[in-house]
DNA sequence: ACCATTAAGTAAATCGATTAAGAACCTACA
DNA sequence: TGTAGGTTCTTAATCGATTTACTTAATGGT
């Protein structure tokens, strides 16, 4: 007598001539029926095929969903090629699979929340996307959000130093007061143009990842008495080797050439080395290059890169651990020099 | 006077003095209302702070989600460290961006669909899932599945000829009859270990991607005249540097030491190559090794890699394809060797 | 003036569940 | 015997929408 090829709540009860609520607490509340009669009804959904309340019902019931959402700062495409990206999405992940809680990919080319932030429990922000709308949706309709490496005044984040992390790395690289330092940023600019920059007047107060490690860089700079030069500043627009490649090849060949190329990822001061080595310089008598993340691939880069270890994994593990408790706070991830013979 | 603070359908109809109906159709069909009635609504609902109907009661009304599950092989975790499955993602990706549809991810750890199924359109499921019983739900229980690298005889699926590649490559790799051949198999057996294998009667029947590939390494050694040794075959369970390496290096120096390395993945090849290297031996002229995937890493290696290649980001982009055209049908992948220095 | 057609909007059923409130029955204790 | 308390189960409201069938009014043709 099955009568529909897909059960529901409804039809199973009736079918088992029992009320509606008793199923579901069959299911989900096991104190409020008699353990015969649960086991009765558990058996019988078994026999007949109905594998519990649909998820979608009983999400918009509750109001809860078991799905965070990743937002990423650019595209999941771009996101799932990044060493660094992923492996905070590994951390993340993770977390999350432990505990049963499904994620979502959110690409930061979406300009609106609107379109998940009905059937997710909340956010995880992988750094601050372009688009502000986003932002501000964030703060406004979210119901919890984690965001890393900035900041909105909500809930809980987790941040690396970036400044001091950049004054430290760059304050190894520099040695003498006549270097020619150069600067490899990675996304200063909002726009996707990969160019010289002369000025930007946000750069000392700016928030974003970039611009926390372009001030120490600076203060590095300066403390070691030299006065950078304004067109010494690159804007990459997306860490990628293609991008990395033409900006280093023009910085390198740019007069006077840098003797000290700062460089804001690590896979920029890879494609760095590569074209440095390319035009018949030496790592690091002609040019001392440091990089930022640590990923593995520097360190079996020949010569090693110099470059500032962050662990990601650890950060997602964190963020997500965050994410799930519903504390609210701030935590300081650690970070360390690498020293390796690119500097 | 606005009411709640956050809005429903319901609450800004009565707040506009119109119908449920109306207000729903305002936002999902024009061709219902007047084109005054419907901005004068939309206008109301932007200055009160609606910003449309909720996507979960729709979902759950409409049956539609707009999200799709990516069944991974393993966890999370793994896939996001392995460049042939991220490439693949990218590709999958890219695609479901651009049609505004969100993406799951949904670990291959997790022995159950149940938990997802009711929230999603469907699913890509990349490769065979080690957990059986998935693979059983996805063919009863999914509205809608495109399979790739396997087949269960539903909706559509992806394949590269894994035999036809492996046999190719292998071909290439053997010279001599009384080469020496040992192969690093992925993922030969369903269990976690590392091993080396003795015997297995499924490896000429199974149909996962690791024994279609030894079937086309097996025709090549037997078309070489080569009988392979019955302890010339390991099993690596997943890819990654610490297992193969362990692996590479119980291989080269079994005896007797094989002078023909044939691998399952690129990053098993690496690790070989360079195992093989600190043990002092030079590449291809004690040991000629090949790989599988062509990843960027093999090319810039020293040798370089040979391999096969398969475009893993095409192959997520028409998997992906697929499964929006919902069309019921096999794409079969090119490969193309990718001949290095390394055999 | 009458009927048919079209446009604009509404009422109510429905998607598949959860849960507060209450009914029916049983036990136990003074 | 009456009442308090505890189990066990049911009724019905609710989550936030979509959509079919229907009402009403306006238009037009003859």
């Amino acid at each position: 007598m099955t009568k529909p090829k897909t059960w529901t709540l409804k039809s199973i009860a009736k079918e088992l001539g029992v009320s509606n609520a008793t199923v579901s607490n069959a299911f989900n509340r096991p104190d409020q029926l008699s353990k015969a009669r649960r086991e009765e009804i558990l058996a019988a959904c078994k026999k007949l095929g109905y594998f519990g309340p649909n998820k979608a019902a009983q999400s918009l019931r509750r109001g809860t969903f078991n799905i965070v959402a990743l937002v990423l700062p650019d595209s999941v495409e771009y996101m799932v090629s990044d060493p660094v990206a992923s492996s905070f999405m590994r951390g993340v992940s993770a977390v999350l699979e432990k505990n049963g809680i499904n994620l979502l990919l959110f690409s930061g080319n979406n300009d609106n929340l609107n379109s998940v932030v009905d059937f997710v429990d909340g956010f995880i922000c992988y750094g601050r996307p372009r688009n502000k709308q986003l932002v501000e949706q964030l703060k406004q309709v979210a119901k919890h959000v984690v965001t890393v490496d900035f900041n909105i005044g909500r809930d809980a984040s987790v941040n690396v130093n970036n400044q001091q992390a950049s004054f430290d790395i760059a304050k190894h690289a520099l040695q003498k007061n006549d270097d020619r330092v150069a600067i490899l940023g990675l996304r200063l600019l909002d726009n996707d143009v990969l160019c010289r920059v002369y000025e930007h007047h946000e750069f000392e107060a700016g928030q974003s990842i970039a611009h926390q490690r372009l001030r120490g860089y600076h203060q590095a700079i300066s403390d070691a008495g030299i006065t950078l030069g304004d067109d010494r500043t690159w804007n990459i627009p997306e860490s990628s080797e293609r991008f990395a490649s033409i900006a280093a090849k023009e910085a390198l060949s740019s007069t006077p050439r840098p003797n000290v190329l700062l460089c804001m990822s690590d896979l920029i001061a890879l494609a760095a080395m590569r074209e440095a080595l390319k035009m018949g310089l030496s790592i690091p008598e002609d040019v001392r290059i440091v990089g930022f993340d640590g990923i593995d691939e520097g360190q079996r880069f020949v010569p090693k890169l110099t470059t500032v270890h962050q662990n990601s994994e650890e950060k997602g593990r964190i963020a997500a651990t965050l994410f799930l408790s519903k504390e609210q706070q701030t935590a300081e991830i650690d970070y360390q020099l690498q020293l390796g013979q690119s500097s």
